[in-house]
DNA sequence: ACCTGAACACCGTTCAAGT
DNA sequence: ACCTGAACACCGTTCAAGT
C-alpha cells in the first residue's frame, strides 16, 4: 500500500481508460482532466501520448474496430459478409455511444481493413463494379442505421424509452408513428429484423451476380 | 444611422441566426456567446427564449424538417414516398452539419409528421405491419446513409477530400478501398446511385404489397 | 415579461519548466 | 523522452438585479 508503483503511460492506456469512461457513462463524460485523474497522471501528461482529443476519439474507435471479427479468408463470400456485419452489430452494442462516431469521422486502418475485407467478398461473388459500389452501401447502411435505431431510445435520453415516447405524441396526428413504436417496443423473437434484412440484401447481391454471372445483363 | 432599431428577440430569430451560422461554418461554431453577438444582444437574453443549447439545435433540425415537401393526399404511394426521401436529400445538402444531429436526437413534431407521412404511405400500399416497418427503415436509412456519405469527405475535415484519402492508403493493403474511392470521386451522371437505388427499394415494397394482396404469402 | 452582467464550474490546449 | 503546473482563451448556465 505504501509502495504503489504507477505504470506508465501508453497511448493504450489512455485508449482503454476512455474507453471504460465512454463504455459507462457516454462519449460525453470524457474530458482530459477527469481521463487524467482516473489514471492518476496530470492531465498534460495525456499529450505526449495523444496529439488530441480528436485524435484520442479516433483511437477509440479504431480500437474497437479491431474487435469485430472477421471471415477466414476461404470462407464463402455471403458468410463472410453476414459475419462481418453480425460481429459489427455485436461490437457496437458493446459501445453504444460509437455508432455515432464511427460514420461522423474519416476511418482509421482498422476501419479500411473492414471495408476492404466485405469489397473483397463482394468482388469475389462477380459482381462489377458499380453493383459493388451498391452492396457495400447497402450493408454499411442498413448495419448503422438498424443498430443506431436499436441503441437510439437507450442511449440518446438515458430516461427516455420508445414506450414514453409514443405516450407523449397526439394520437389523431400520429396514429401509424405510434404503431410503429409500440411494433418496436414489443419484442420479435420469431425474426429477428437485422438478420431478416441483411440475408434480403445478401441474396439480392447473390441473384445479380448471377444474372451478370450468366451474361444474362449487362 | 444614429436612430437604429433594435428588432426584438425572437426564438424564430434565434434559430435563423444560428442556422446561418452553422450552414456556414458548421454546428461546431455555434456558442451562445458567438450567437448573442450576432444578434446585438446579451449572452442570458437568448435563454429567454430558448431552454438549452439542446434544444435549441433541436429547433434548427424541426426549422429545416418543416422545410421538406410532402406529396398532395391523393398522390400514388411510391410517387409519395418518393419525393419525401428527395426532398429529404435535397433539404440535407443545404444544411451539411444537419445529417449528423438528425440521427443523434430524438425527433420533433415537423419529424413526426414526416414519419407519419411515409407510414401512411406505406400502409395505403397495402402492406402489412412488419413489412411497413422493414419498408420505412430501409428507405430511412438509404436516405440518410447515401446523404450522410455524400456529404462526409466534404464535410468532416474541410481540407479533406475524397481523392486525398485514396492517396494517403496502402495500394498493396487497400486495393479495393482505393477503387471504391476513385469511383466515388469520379461523376457518374448515367446513373444517379441515390435515385437507382431508391427506386430499387420501392419497387421490391410494391412487390411484396401486391404478393401479399393477391394472398399468395402470409 | 423580457433583458442582462457577474459569477460559477467547467472546457481543450500552448508553453515553459522540470526530471 | 516523458511529465506537469500555470495560464490562456474559451464554454453553458444559474442567479440576482434591473426595466
Amino acid at each position: 500500500m505504501a509502495s504503489e508503483q504507477k505504470s506508465p503511460l501508453t497511448q493504450k492506456r489512455i485508449v482503454h481508460a476512455a474507453l471504460a469512461v465512454a463504455d459507462r457513462d457516454g462519449i460525453h463524460s470524457i474530458s482530459m482532466r477527469t481521463l487524467a485523474t482516473a489514471l492518476d497522471a496530470g492531465t498534460m501528461s495525456l499529450y505526449n501520448h495523444i496529439r488530441n482529443k480528436d485524435e484520442l476519439i479516433d483511437a477509440m474507435v479504431e480500437d474497437i474496430a479491431a474487435t469485430i471479427e472477421r471471415p477466414e479468408p476461404g470462407a464463402d463470400w455471403k458468410q463472410g459478409v453476414r459475419q462481418i456485419a453480425v460481429s459489427t452489430r455485436t461490437v457496437l452494442h458493446r459501445h453504444p455511444w460509437a455508432v455515432e462516431v464511427w460514420s461522423a469521422r474519416i476511418p482509421g486502418p482498422q476501419r479500411w481493413t473492414l471495408m476492404e475485407a466485405i469489397l473483397d467478398q463482394l468482388a469475389s461473388a462477380g459482381l462489377p463494379d458499380d453493383l459493388t459500389d451498391l452492396g457495400l452501401h447497402a450493408v454499411l447502411n442498413h448495419v448503422l442505421g438498424h443498430t443506431r435505431q436499436e441503441l437510439a431510445a437507450v442511449r440518446s435520453n438515458p430516461g427516455t424509452h420508445v414506450q414514453d415516447l409514443a405516450a407523449e405524441l397526439d394520437a389523431e396526428r400520429f396514429p401509424h408513428v405510434i404503431d410503429h413504436l409500440r411494433y418496436h417496443a414489443e419484442d420479435h423473437p420469431t425474426h429477428d429484423s437485422f438478420l431478416f434484412v441483411l440475408d434480403l440484401i445478401l441474396d439480392r447481391l447473390d441473384g445479380m451476380a448471377r444474372r451478370h454471372g450468366t451474361g444474362t445483363a449487362h
